[in-house]
DNA sequence: TATTTTGTGTGTAATTCTTACGCAATATAT
DNA sequence: ATATATTGCGTAAGAATTACACACAAAATA
């Protein structure tokens, strides 16, 4: 019989952490999913995640593991719900502190880990594992609400990219559509585009203007207490 | 020596849901806190909250750590973040899923629980117990945030109440001021709310009308995708 | 009793934002 | 050459926001 090395008065769940991860390619937005290796749910798609070490926050935990699986660790990652139905993992207790995680694909390189990763478009999503499901929905809703209040949109994309990359971005989060030339006006009026001298030929028909996220007027104007209102 | 009935192959952290509760009481917002009887931290206010069970959400838990304090079952509440920092807890790892609760003050009843509660309004907040001060404000920022995408304010309300009174919580919860005529004109427009026959006189000089928030005209357009936009 | 003060209801003008488009320039495809 | 797709710039109408003015009722005060 196996020795069990840690004990208590009384019982204690197992805590994960659970990483959606987007991505944006310029024209849709994607999410990079796991083929398990072990059961349960052996052969299914599943979210990056891990188990918490004792020493760590669940933040510390999550770019953990967003390293693991992207070779980046300086990317944008928030907690946004924790999931804890009791029968949510066939083996015991287990419950997920989940986030979301925004990353430029540019900047991805392949993880350490082993498992099959793969990036997927929100609209070819697989049946996931687990909940992992109602984990990536609920994960959408928030990104989606966060957008009104932070500029995350900027997090996806390359240092430079142009208003039409930009407006694909946020039709996607948003799941709207804007008409081009209000789009570019009001991203314009919230006054955090630089315009660089630099054009850039994405479609074949007429190149476009170069833009980049002024950070630092962002900075200076959250810390007035500005509310962004997109 | 103590015999320890539950053992892990891995340590696991214990697992607690705290509940920042809001009220109202027609001018300003309050919180309720619990003067802790036992170490550590005895003597010091700190949020009402308990471990969780293991056959119970954390939904279900901070439900059942509210009708102890309040003697209320039916409360609007919500999960906001997951505080996992390693030492906030001095006797062993804990996290705490924490919650926002939107309680009317008139229906809460005193507890069953024999410890002292009180009600603070947020400018009179006292010092708090492990990092409940930290828990404290971000739920506020919170529910600051959440009230621009659901009316939650009427959950804090009586079934009537005064335009007056309306004001007197948003202002209160974004912290802003908002001219009185403009005010109305707003929250008429929303089309969520209904003018009741009734009169009241909660100041001497004059009696105003009594409104009542429109649940079933807000759920149909709920469904039909509807963004509040406050 | 007459006057002042305070809280409520209604309205309005100026300004800003949003929305729905038009049009020219540029380069590709046919 | 001509049609077509993409980008940049612009404009007019409508909606929403903002900053006020004024009237009325009742309590407080002179």
């Amino acid at each position: 019989m196996e020795t069990k090395k840690y004990s208590y008065d009384y019982p204690h769940p197992a805590v994960t952490t659970d990483c959606v991860i987007f991505g944006f390619d310029g024209s849709d937005l994607k999410v990079l999913l796991i083929e398990r290796g072990i059961e349960p749910f052996k052969g299914k798609w599943a979210l990056p995640g891990g188990f918490l070490k004792m020493d760590e926050t669940a933040h510390e935990g999550a770019l953990r593991e967003l390293e693991e699986e992207t070779g980046m660790n300086n990317a944008y990652i928030r907690q946004f719900h924790t999931f804890t139905e009791p029968g949510r993992d066939p083996r015991e207790r287990v419950i997920t502190i989940a986030h979301y995680a925004l990353v430029r694909l540019q900047e991805v390189k392949g993880g350490d880990d082993a498992a099959q990763a793969r990036w997927f478009t929100m609209d070819e999503i697989p049946p996931l594992a687990f909940d992992h499901d109602r984990i990536l929905r609920m994960a959408q809703i928030m990104l989606r609400e966060r957008i009104h209040f932070e500029p995350v949109g900027f997090e996806l994309l390359p240092e430079t990219f142009t208003m039409k990359q930009l407006q694909n971005l946020y039709e996607a989060i948003l799941d709207v559509h804007f008409d081009r030339r209000n789009f570019a006006k009001k991203m314009f009026h919230l006054g955090l585009l630089i315009q660089t001298e630099d054009m850039v030929r994405t479609s074949p028909k007429r190149e476009s203007q170069l833009l980049r996220f002024n950070k630092e007027k962002y900075d200076e104007l959250k810390q007035k207490g500005f509310r962004l209102e997109f």
